[in-house]
DNA sequence: TCTGGGGTCCTAGGACCC
DNA sequence: TCTGGGGTCCTAGGACCC
């Protein structure tokens, strides 16, 4: 069975509500709530009475009660994290975290060594059960997608490893919206072509699937359909943008207090790109009106930067371009995401070339050429930047000044990255 | 369901270059 | 000068996940 793989999905049960059960005993066997204004987990006693994760304060409280609500503590939640992948990494020699309660194992070949997919599986619920007091569910199958289903499946506090032969029985059965990164709106689609069921899917050609969905989505429709995920389990991928965001309530808001939660969403990100030694070059900014519909507006600068005023002046600038929707339709929520992340030694953008104060003109032309070092001196004080690149000027709708030639300007060859020629990015 | 915060990936059009 | 194709980058939005 040269090939084959066996693939474990492991998911603490409600994980923070599990932590909070586990450390106070008066907890445990009732309706445990973590999260104020909204539900950040709810124990399986919450669970039956319809509370959910995601689900308002207000509304929880409605559906029961008398659950008790407490607030998140995150470094019982990191601890137990950790010393939960630590007990994967004896289990498995591939282990991917994909959150703080949930990872893959790949698991393939250790038969050889006495260790069946099961036996694994349910070694890791023992142990992390006895050593961290916490219920772990295992799911197992041949690939990462039908493995999370089959742990789907046996929640809460299970074990689910299915026979290489039972498998596409089992997958069959499901609902289209069992499979992982089917949603909502997929679910809709694929319904109004009368498809309800992975057997639904599974009896249609792929040309057929193609024809209707696309090229890409078919194709993925038909290879699920057949358990045909050939997706690894790879350690250590790294992450591809920071982002903060913050939720201001119907308001109205101050001009002056959505720039002040501006400042500090650009320094929390900043500081946690920084503490990583990343650095991005695009700058998304993401606002959701009063009518709770969201946008994004976005600029990528010549350079990467870690740098909070920067991040903060092009917040700034996009959030000056939607000033009139703002205005007429309200603003719940501000957002300040940084992507575009490069390799560690490329260049940084020191600051960017924005000044609010400035009058927007260039010095003169110097009558004497030896003064053109101090004039750009000037420059670069004036747009308090150390790498000034044309596309940086250009971009802050400061065309640089006919004087000032090609060679006086940092081209962006010598520092911005242009991808595919820096290396990938090493795991964070 | 009167609505948090953190992410990932995909699509599609336009600009720009060769 | 016109026409064409292909590739990459940027921007905006959408879907999905925990």
């Amino acid at each position: 069975m040269v090939g084959v793989r066996a693939i474990l999905h492991a998911d603490l049960d409600a994980f923070y509500a599990s932590v909070e059960q586990r450390d106070d005993v008066a907890l445990r066997g009732r309706p445990v709530v973590v999260g104020g204004g909204v539900v950040l987990a709810a124990s399986y006693e919450a669970r039956a009475r319809g509370v959910r994760g995601g689900m308002g304060g207000g509304q929880a409280a409605r559906l029961c009660p008398e659950a008790v609500v407490v607030a998140p503590r995150w470094d019982a939640y990191v601890e137990a994290s950790a010393r939960v992948r630590a007990i994967m990494e004896e289990a498995a020699p591939e282990v991917e975290p994909v959150s703080i309660d949930e990872a893959y194992l790949d698991v393939t070949g250790l038969e050889r060594i006495g260790r069946t997919p099961a036996g694994v599986g349910a070694w890791l619920r023992r142990v992390v059960r006895r050593e961290v007091g916490l219920p772990l569910t295992v799911g197992g199958a041949s690939t990462r997608m039908l493995a999370k289903i089959a742990c789907g499946a046996a929640k809460p506090d299970g074990l689910r490893v299915l026979a290489p032969g039972d498998e596409l029985a089992f997958l069959r059965a499901r609902p289209v919206g069992a499979v992982p990164g089917i949603g909502p709106a997929t679910m809709e689609r694929l319904s109004a072509f009368g498809i309800a069921t992975v057997g639904d899917l599974a009896g249609l050609p792929e040309e057929t699937l193609v024809a209707w969905f696309g090229a890409h989505a078919g194709g993925w429709f038909h290879r699920i359909a057949h358990n045909r995920d050939g997706t690894p389990v790879r350690r250590g991928r790294a992450r591809r943008s920071f982002g903060a965001q913050a939720a201001l309530g119907r308001g109205p808001h101050a001009p002056a207090l959505v720039d002040a939660r501006l400042l500090g969403l650009a320094d929390r990100v900043t500081r946690r790109m920084r503490e990583k030694g990343r650095a991005g070059r695009t700058i998304t900014l993401r606002v959701r009106f009063g009518d709770y519909e969201a946008i994004t507006r976005s600029r990528t600068l010549p350079l990467r930067t870690a740098e909070s005023a920067v991040v903060l002046a092009t917040a700034r600038e996009l959030l000056a371009g939607v000033r009139g929707e703002v205005a007429a339709r309200g603003l719940t929520l501000v957002g300040v995401a940084v992507s575009g992340l490069q390799a560690d030694d490329a260049p940084l953008q020191l600051a960017l070339p924005l000044d609010e104060d400035a009058d927007g003109t260039w010095p003169d032309e110097p009558d004497d050429p030896r003064a053109v070092d101090e004039a750009l001196d000037a420059v670069r004080e004036r747009f308090g930047t150390a790498a000034l690149t044309r596309g940086a000027l250009l971009r802050a709708g400061a065309a640089p000044p006919a004087w000032l030639g090609p060679a006086d300007l940092v081209e962006a060859a010598d520092g911005a990255p242009r991808s595919g020629q820096s290396p990938a990015s090493s795991p964070a």
